[in-house]
DNA sequence: GAGTGGTCTAGACCACTCG
DNA sequence: GAGTGGTCTAGACCACTCG
């Protein structure tokens, strides 16, 4: 582990535990490097990073402030969600099942050779589940996967995690994925899964996810239950 | 203007342009060093960044690949939305319009002194605007501020752009919101403004924004068309 | 003027990947 | 073993903010 990484786990939690209350100024950066020991550089690393986890802000000629969010304070869910619902369950009591609908294999259409960037005769996985909570349906998801980057795939591993299959036992890691978020109507298929009425709405997640090094290893089309999904996120952006 | 901002717009453009193409590898960092005339720290500043943004990915021991991003290649609106709708629209041929329907001044209530970390006794503005863009009615807008942080905001400056105002006029920075979207049923209010029907979804964002120093600056509530608009982003995450 | 963060340098060492 | 990026250092200079 860096030690830039080792900072921020400590300084992360000396916020959490307001051991540097909200609305204070942290030390300045040479105190912090003398505590560490280590340069201001790495300080800085450390620092910039935190920033864009929104929970400090740094001001040339005053200091780094501790930001109070009231989402911070609240027992506001934080679901930064896209590990896949397995790793944000992880924590929790809650039971989650995947009941495997349909799992294919064939030759990509039009669209999936566009966003996985294949040719028409490289074959992929063609995969939907329908997760539950508790025994509830939750979301409906389509997915699908390059075969040449996915080998041995099972029903077994999609009752489970796909991201814990890539990530354990392939050794594949996500580094970044590109999101689209929309409502829509309900279609008659997911008022058959999740068990929605035909007025309400649903909100959609489409997202091609890269691995490192760049190459699309999913796209995905998430289909969620409006009342008990939302997407929460801290977007940090100069303007 | 820093050196690694010239490096990012200089390699930004050679990526767009297609100088370095999408697949290949960049030069190495220390060549890049070389003729830049910077050091490699500097240069890796540049690529951390545009790492951030989807352009390229670092691999220890390989180098800096371009990706090849299919929502780059093709003439998908990347709407990274923030700004607001005039900052999205600037460079567009689209007529941005803003109907006020309600301008008040009033003390918060508990969700918005929560929100906007207020004591009831700050008073607010509160805002409804209607945002056209070509003459039709695109988003239903609910805005919530502290009069202390926007002084002298007058009907004339929210009929444009309430993000110029403050960035030019009153120099106030933002520097990060947290978001949340959902999909919701229309209400009659939805349905009177945005023109859509009882069985249309509506897509909403809500955010609390930020400015420099971490006081939040704005509540607000957005509410789309579902037709119309989506949000997308590029989202980097080690998983 | 004193104090802060932002940027930058010229090196160094290491871990990883590949053939 | 050769080549790459990741981390880190110990300094330096500057711009900004505040009283």
């Amino acid at each position: 582990m860096a030690k830039y990484e080792e900072i921020i786990t400590i300084l992360r939690n000396r916020i959490k535990n307001e051991y540097y209350p909200a609305g204070s100024l942290l030390p300045k950066q040479t105190d912090l490097a003398k505590e560490f020991t280590v340069s201001r550089m790495t300080i800085q690393k450390a620092l910039d990073l935190l920033a864009q986890e929104g929970l400090i802000s740094s001001k040339k000629g005053v200091g780094t402030t501790v930001l109070q969010h009231s989402f911070l304070k609240k027992g506001t869910s934080f679901v930064s969600e896209y590990p896949g619902l397995s790793a944000e369950m992880e924590n929790s009591d809650h039971k989650i099942k995947s009941v495997v609908i349909d799992f294919e294999v064939g030759f990509p259409n039009e669209t999936i050779q566009d966003k996985l960037l294949l040719l028409p005769e490289e074959p992929i996985y063609k995969i939907v589940r329908l997760r539950m909570v508790d025994d509830e349906p939750f979301v409906l998801e389509y997915t699908y996967m390059p075969i040449k980057s996915v080998p041995n795939l099972t029903k077994k591993i999609l009752e489970n995690s796909i991201y814990h299959y890539l990530k354990n036992d392939l050794k594949i890691q996500i580094t970044g994925a590109y999101r689209t978020i929309r409502a829509d109507k309900s279609t008659p298929t997911d008022r058959k899964y999740l068990n929605c009425t035909e007025d309400d709405p649903i909100l959609e997640l489409r997202q091609i996810a890269y691995q490192k090094g760049g190459d699309p290893i999913e796209y995905s089309c998430t289909r969620n239950r409006f009342d008990i999904r939302e997407y929460s996120f801290f977007d940090t952006k100069q303007l």
